[in-house]
DNA sequence: GCGGGGTGTTACCGATCGGTAACAAGGTGC
DNA sequence: GCACCTTGTTACCGATCGGTAACACCCCGC
């Protein structure tokens, strides 16, 4: 635990790369892909921004791809690390994680320096389904809505993955929106439309007798 | 009225580029710029697939910006002609509006072909707040924001505009889950979800006495 | 028949893309 | 002192980027 930088990534294989140079890449790499976007951040700019060269990035990392993909493993961690983080002080009140997550989803999204979700962010830029980024991306966002349908389950109400799959949506809505109203945006509804819609499923079974509502009995929910 | 193609996009300024090969080099751009993505395809992909070369183009188009501003204009276009086509059929029944957007929204979004929203896509590609498309891309979802509220707004309900900008983040959410979940994904509840928030803010009032909800003491709102 | 506008063709511009070869310098451990 | 491992340097690769100059063509209206 001695060490305070980003930690090496895991994946690291062997011996190489330790020291230095690979880490200063990586950092200044996280910087620009999630600031400027994966496509418009070449290595050149990297290596420069790094104080390097392309020789020594080729070194550590097997193509500008892989570095990609490391650089979105990268932030899925952060991102779990951030989630537990908010989640912690609420443990067994699944209502009250939620809104804690989704207070903190605003604040973050909000913030002055924010660009949205960087894997969200990749899924809009990167087309081909046989970049090793798609994999990331793809595991990332699922584990999203597990984790949300799960808490939703964890709560007495109705239709949970329904509920999950809402707050779900309503969370990647916000991280759009942020990129396009810079500042007083739709984000800051989120958390207040994710308490109405757990009241309204934790709701259901009083109004559900109400005649008025044809809810259930047309079934293209699908 | 008689022809049937893209319009000239109103721009048009002159004599110029009315034929063929402008619309040609037009048509095939949207359609590359929707699916590969805005960064991702160049000048010499589109005009090899248009069949015309790299001077054609500049003989219609000032710059390739240009065209993707053009681009994203008529995606906005054909977004709101979208919009009121779905919106038409329940005229004075705000609440019908709103359902049938959304289930418009999800079959269109859920189609074999769909990679979202183009005007969201290129909310996340391009970054330089100077590009001509930023001002597009703005002011449409200004205009969404806009109308959602204003939908809200006829409805008997308590907070419209946290409604409108509720019902606007579950949509956008729905976008971005399109391109990871290509099959099955959360984007499919986005109907149901809606109805459950028009309903619990048409509810409000009901539940406002209850005294453990300290929704409007917390003044963080903004 | 003649001119002109819209097109196609070819070649080119400088810049940048991702990626590599060969070699020099530096530091550290033995 | 020596070796090794990590870095830096320079030059280069072919491909592509957005964009342009010069010229030939062909069809259309007059």
């Amino acid at each position: 635990m001695s060490r305070t930088k980003t930690e090496p990534t895991v994946a690291e294989t062997s011996a190489d790369a330790r020291p230095r140079v690979r880490d200063r890449i990586f950092e200044v790499a996280c910087g620009l892909f999630y600031r400027q976007g994966i496509r418009a951040v070449g290595v050149d700019a990297i290596v420069c921004a790094a104080g390097t060269n392309k020789m020594s990035f080729y070194r550590s990392f097997a193509s500008k791809d892989e570095l990609v993909a490391e650089y979105l493993r990268d932030r899925d961690r952060n991102f779990w690390r951030w989630w537990d983080a908010v989640v912690a002080p609420h443990g067994g009140d699944p209502r009250a994680q939620i809104e804690a997550l989704f207070e903190a989803h605003i604040h973050k999204t909000c913030a002055r320096d924010s660009r949205g979700c960087g894997l969200t962010n990749a899924a809009v830029e990167i087309v081909e389904e046989d970049h090793p980024a798609r994999q990331v991306i793809f595991e990332h966002k699922s584990e999203i809505r597990r984790r949300f349908r799960k808490l939703a389950r964890a709560m007495a109400v109705h239709e949970p993955d329904q509920l999950g799959d809402s707050l779900m949506l309503l969370m990647e809505g916000g991280y759009l929106a942020r990129l396009t109203f810079t500042r007083g945006g739709p984000v800051a509804c989120a958390s207040q439309a994710a308490k109405t819609l757990i009241d309204a499923h934790g709701r259901v079974q009083v109004m559900a007798p109400l005649p008025a509502y044809g809810r259930q009995n047309e079934g293209r929910s699908r």
